[in-house]
DNA sequence: TCCTCTTTTTGATCTGTGTCAAGGAACGAT
DNA sequence: ATCGTTCCTTGACACAGATCAAAAAGAGGA
């Protein structure tokens, strides 16, 4: 158990692409292989960005917002599989077909780099494949560590997990201010928490009740939490790592 | 619902690896570059590879058998987050200790690099670097689907989910013999299906009984299936895919 | 072959979470 | 303000899967 740390990865300073491969604004030799490709599109709150199955012709990052990936059964269950912050990186190189819904949970805006050029990139520079290898595999540590939530945690100790996960990504990028006592925007209803967790609605609320009765968790309105101490939060996960893997 | 497809990947014709880029036998500059790197290690069934937190100083490549990736909380409950079969790659470049616990379930041999020039060679090597990208995203996607056979699946519906992963991974390896009536060795105990699934393993006793009792499999003493019809199976499984994206 | 150890099966009971249902709070539109 | 809509909370009850327990079935080894 510790505190929350110091970020990890190499922020870029005047935009919100956490890894400078991917982002246009920071190196110049990538600047020029970039600047023509991309674009930015913004949603609303609520949109779908994309259906699973839908053509795309693009790979995108988040720049502002949260966004969803889910994936639905054929009698209406529906899993989240991926939780979209500032930074994060959707679409892969080779696929044509998306394999996930999208969605907007709050206003969004992605910066979309057409695909075929894209690929082209990669393909040509090692330095930015290299970095999008770096980004998949933290993606890939990101998901197993969410299959041990899913698979052996408790109700309560998954909504711990999810806070406690969204609360140190919020602190990484700075949209939190630092200190023992953390306060964030929870940008998901109770029904997205649930489609995260593999849990109903019903149970989300209940377990956020709880833990707000318990003091471990403070509501200002519905979606803004405040932690007074963190530690006890990530006890609640059951976790005893630093979370290191979750992005 | 479809039919057990060819292999959709390359594969080599006289090694077990999957990716020719790691495959040491498959490529003549590559060969070059991977042979003295290259070497073969031994395990046996129930024995540990390695624990989470080890040092590592390889990456390797599962030759023969089967292992698992595990995840364990200070309590004792167990995840199962990944499934390593023949031609599956373990280890990532820039990681000195291992995230996971990996555990041989049968007699396994793996065919390790040593790390610093496997990472010296990806750095060096697009083409390699490239090869390494897919196969992650491969993993990615295969822990996606899982996620929502955790969060979202019945007991029932979990088993068949990962019979019929198991089915389809030894067709396309080519270790079934094909045709629609599928004969596969399961080469997990009870209680490791349960580590995978997220349940008991009392549980899995009660569902895999449940399903010869149904006659969607068959069992030739504890560990060998038999599958007369494989549509069946996805069917009980829930899944609309033709599982594409498990490995 | 018998014995021991591990793995699997099956039974009885308990419990956490789902399901169904109703009411409350927040928010925008008229 | 008042309505309508969406999101959230709370309650009562049901049930899938967990837990506890014991017996059966294999798999070596002497």
């Amino acid at each position: 158990m510790q505190q929350v740390v110091a970020p990890a990865f190499k922020t870029c300073s005047d935009c919100p692409i956490r890894h400078r491969a991917v982002c246009a604004k920071c190196d110049s030799q990538e600047l020029e292989l970039l600047e023509d490709i991309k674009y930015y599109r913004s949603f609303s709150a609520g949109q779908t960005v994309m259906w699973a199955g839908d053509h795309m012709d693009f790979v995108a990052s988040v720049v502002s917002g949260v966004a969803t990936l889910t994936q639905t059964m054929e009698d209406g269950r529906t899993q989240m599989v991926g939780l979209l912050l500032p930074s994060d990186f959707v679409g892969r190189p080779g696929r044509e077909e998306a394999a996930y819904t999208v969605t907007a949970t709050t206003d969004l805006v992605m910066c979309c780099f057409r695909r075929k050029p894209f690929e082209h990139m990669i393909n040509t520079t090692p330095h930015v494949a290299h970095r999008l290898l770096e980004m998949t595999l933290d993606e890939l540590d990101a998901a197993r560590e969410w299959m041990l939530v899913l698979g052996r945690k408790t109700a309560r100790e998954k909504i711990a997990s999810l806070l406690s996960i969204i609360a140190r990504r919020d602190a990484l990028l700075g949209t939190a201010p630092p200190g023992k006592e953390l306060s964030f925007d929870l940008a998901l209803t109770r029904e997205a928490m649930a489609d995260y967790l593999g849990l109903t609605l019903e149970t989300v609320s209940r377990q956020m009740s709880a833990l707000k009765r318990d003091g471990v968790i403070a509501l200002d309105g519905k979606r803004k939490i405040r932690v007074p101490d963190m530690d006890r939060l990530m006890t609640e996960a059951g976790d005893d790592s630093d979370g290191g893997y979750l992005i």
